[in-house]
DNA sequence: ACCTGAACACCGTTCAAGT
DNA sequence: ACCTGAACACCGTTCAAGT
């Protein structure tokens, strides 16, 4: 049984986990733990070590990422709400790459490893919907679009190269013949 | 003007941090000034920075590889000069991306320029000696090789992969034509 | 069942004092 | 001109004591 406080502890270092690894990387565990109002030992009972916390972030931003998935479809058309999607995961995994550097290679490679499943369900929900409605093809494979994605945030660091424009023309790609 | 000592110290604090970092790139610097029996304030006035050790470190090794070119070109025919420098090179290489990971980006990609050009000027030191004894192609480019070298490092990690055969194929490319 | 916070060993870094 | 080593502020981590 899990008493409310530990919840809500668990949740407010997350919190203020996030902030603070967004400024800088190798902000202490100690100085997390103060500004969340915690002693020390309960981040640690929380999280075993600073790996734990650092990927409990970026696993609780794309669990969000997740849980967003129907009410975006839910108020947009499939094409336009997967592209609202894309555009948070490709931010997600831009912070990811940026998080990695302070984590071991193998704790972050054991962590895509976890995502991967989740992600693919999540793509092919809206490619459903999108062949539901005759907005996407029907031969359009989750898979083929998360590499195109991954395309995506590796152009990031290109001048020359337009994220939007790159994801438009992969969303174009995803229309029926001739429509 | 240097004094001997600061010579010394200097040399020694580089020996013992290459032993040190093989061992674990967490060892702390402290550690590494007193195993080198000088005080930490004294490590500090020659390397201002963990990052500037650990890239000493890996320069050292690559001064010294450079330094032994003349030395393996008078003792071996030309190309079994260069097949074993481009062993210690590959090796050099594979140990600088495994300190690669307690340094900063920006100051690995510093370092990676730097050294560049010297290991560009070793490469054309044996391939020219090569085109003096008829053992090489007249057009053989030593960026061309350079480039196929960092393949085979690249291969360290695929277990079907043979960096020596890999070498020895390179190498083969590189007799005149019909030899 | 969970939290607190003092305490521990150690870290990187500095700097007065020495030679 | 360089070295020493005590000292500082801070790190991750633990754990007895509390509720």
């Amino acid at each position: 049984m899990v008493r409310a406080d530990a919840r809500d502890n668990r949740a407010r270092i997350l919190a203020v986990a996030r902030d603070a690894l967004d400024k800088s990387d190798t902000v202490s565990l100690n100085q997390i733990a103060q500004d969340a109002g915690v002693g020390p030992g309960t981040l640690y009972r929380h999280f075993s070590s600073r790996d734990a916390l650092v990927l409990a972030v970026y696993e609780d931003e794309l669990q969000q990422l997740l849980g967003g998935v129907h009410q975006l479809l839910s108020s947009h058309p499939p094409r336009d709400a997967l592209r609202l999607w894309t555009n948070d995961l490709v931010a997600a995994m831009l912070k990811k790459h940026a998080l990695g550097e302070a984590v071991s290679q193998a704790a972050h490679q054991a962590s895509a490893d976890r995502s991967y499943g989740p992600i693919i369900a999540a793509i092919t929900e809206f490619l459903d919907a999108g062949k539901a409605t005759g907005a996407i093809r029907m031969d359009a494979h989750p898979a083929d679009f998360l590499v195109l994605t991954g395309a995506l945030w590796r152009a990031a660091s290109n001048p020359d190269a337009d994220p939007q424009r790159m994801l438009d023309l992969i969303l174009d790609g995803l229309k029926p013949a001739g429509s």
